[in-house]
DNA sequence: AAACCTACTTGAGACGTTCCACCCATATTC
DNA sequence: GAATATGGGTGGAACGTCTCAAGTAGGTTT
């Protein structure tokens, strides 16, 4: 068995309260006996044990990451954001995948609850009050991330979307595109999509474009192959924004099958930067968004909270930023 | 403050001893008795303390999970089916990347030591004897996950993908292909595509095809594109086998821009069938090898050691298949 | 000389469970 | 009728740490 506290106590001739504040330098302890302790620990390869250690402090530095599903395209970059963070200010994760699914979004929260995280990063496709509510039994320290809470009830950090598609728009415009599509899901299913596509709307209005809205079942290259088709066969458009890189892929391959030209006759936008992004051809403009960023943030806010750090806004906008490739400007040639 | 064991047994007029009985239906409680305490439960909406829980009976249903980077490509999704079957099992998991730095991997598993987890799913690009020995001092039941062993003396998780690559030879061969690529990494970097590469050195080999490697300073799209161009205008090959679906994609695109035809001109195979396969052009025949499953496989392995269920091997082989698509098969054209 | 610091150190009560030893009826066996 | 099971329950030590009130020793002030 493991060496205790007590028996690195008993070993250094010391007290437990000693070793402990040793070990966590909470309290001045002479720098003999501290020597002794230490060598103590040393000669025991002591180590203190989390789990009693968490009982006694009430603090257990962890924290529960809920996310819809952490395979999803670009969710693991973000993932890996909060664990740096976390793991610079000594944290842990433990992850959880929802799947965005309300019932199970709850019985997480109480889970990780029962696990006396000392706080919750906390992600989902829309959040409804039955999350408030959940939350506000939970009585922890919660931070939303990529997850829209119109009522800013919630500490968050998220990126203006309707404004990044209000730039793509403007963009193409300047780029003189009379008529865009927006191809995304279905309004009402995906906060982010309602965003971008509102935004989307809102500057094809202003610009006096002329402005067509593809919904897809599903925001997969598979799924949207299909209705890209019968879109663009109908009514060629000169320019198309889409909810995410995948689906801007998939309206690539849609319209080259069609022998339209990229960019010449047809401009495609995508969202995300993923890394398909750069592996398409021609490479795709989107709108960046450092993923890896996004759960830095978070987690840094989260531990600010968790600190009483002096926060300056609980609801943290990131920036964004176009990202120009060939799919919307000509290549160079040589 | 939320309530205990003990506000529930007052509240039931029980002990706790009872109230932990009913909780975790370790003994038969009289059917009265049992449903005074769930209503005490209900009433006080009790959940107990995961942490004390773990104090008292030393185990804490939490697996430490240490991977390189979740976010390299798919890690992702192996950690999806890992928390998926861990779920299964009602274990957590606690997930930390070591960016494959001994250093950081031996401190993770001290740290995991520390906070108690019942088990430990280790992946690393290589694996030392510094690694043996450490997991040696933890004392804790570890399971190897896409990491080979070469002395199987832990537990592990693996495809063979030497013969993965013999397969894919042999497929070509049947093909008619007699000159064959093979780009990778250059040899020592990554245990993966040394044995990749073996397999595919001693089945062009044995079919008597004229074989070269494509040695790639990094196993990246962009990094790849240079050293391939050259390769590929200087020594035209029937067809290349990628060590990965990524570098498969870039050879795809060299190809392309070399005016060949794919798979007419030449064949190309990749590795790992990630999402990338469907959205190429044209879609690319890969070997296929479930990530998923890869982590449902060695999380359910680490179940069964911690609950000492009868293992028949200790080293898991999991199945691979090529998955031909038109890459190297024209296309049905109605 | 009494009172008061300061610098260290101790003792033991939490923290919220699990689980073992034990108790008390009542029923069953020899 | 004594011994033995069995169902249903109790009490409290143990798990390994933190933390706080309290103690000691030596010096300084009044």
């Amino acid at each position: 068995m493991s060496a205790t506290i007590y028996d690195v106590a008993r070993e250094a001739g010391v007290s437990m309260a000693t070793v402990s504040r040793v070990m966590n330098d909470t309290a001045v302890v002479k720098e003999e006996t501290k020597k002794r302790v230490l060598d103590a620990i040393a000669k025991l390869s002591y180590r203190p044990n989390a789990v009693a250690r968490g009982l006694a402090s009430k603090r257990t530095k962890t924290i529960g990451v809920i996310v819809p599903d952490v395979s999803a395209a670009f969710m693991a970059e973000l993932v890996r954001g909060i664990e740096d963070i976390a793991n610079m200010y000594h944290y842990h994760i433990i992850l959880c995948n929802s799947d965005g699914q309300l019932d199970r979004e709850r019985d997480l929260v109480g889970t990780m609850w029962e696990k006396q995280v000392d706080g919750l990063l906390f992600m989902s496709p829309k959040l409804r009050q039955e999350h408030i509510d959940t939350f506000e039994e939970a009585q922890l320290p919660i931070v939303l991330c990529r997850t829209d809470d119109p009522e800013k009830r919630i500490p968050s950090v998220n990126i203006n979307n309707k404004q990044a598609a209000i730039d793509v728009v403007d963009y193409l415009a300047a780029k003189g595109c009379k008529s865009i599509a927006f191809v995304g899901a279905k309004a009402g299913l995906k906060s982010l999509t309602d965003e971008r596509r509102a935004g989307f709307l809102q500057a094809t209005e202003r610009n006096a474009i002329t402005s067509q809205l593809i919904d897809v079942p599903s925001e997969t290259y598979s799924g949207a192959l299909k209705f890209l088709k019968d879109a663009l066969q109908t009514s060629p458009v000169r320019a198309i924004v889409a909810a995410n890189d995948e689906l801007a892929i998939a309206a690539e391959h849609v319209a080259q099958d069609l022998k339209l030209r990229i960019p010449e006759d047809v401009m495609i936008v995508g969202f995300d930067n993923t890394k398909l992004t750069e592996m398409s051809r021609p490479p795709l403009t989107t709108v960046a968004q450092s993923m890896y960023d996004y759960g830095a943030v978070a987690m840094r806010f989260l531990t600010k909270l968790l600190s009483d750090e002096p926060i300056s806004t609980y609801t943290v906008v990131l920036p964004h930023q176009i990202l120009e490739r060939e799919s919307t400007a000509p290549k160079f040639v040589k």
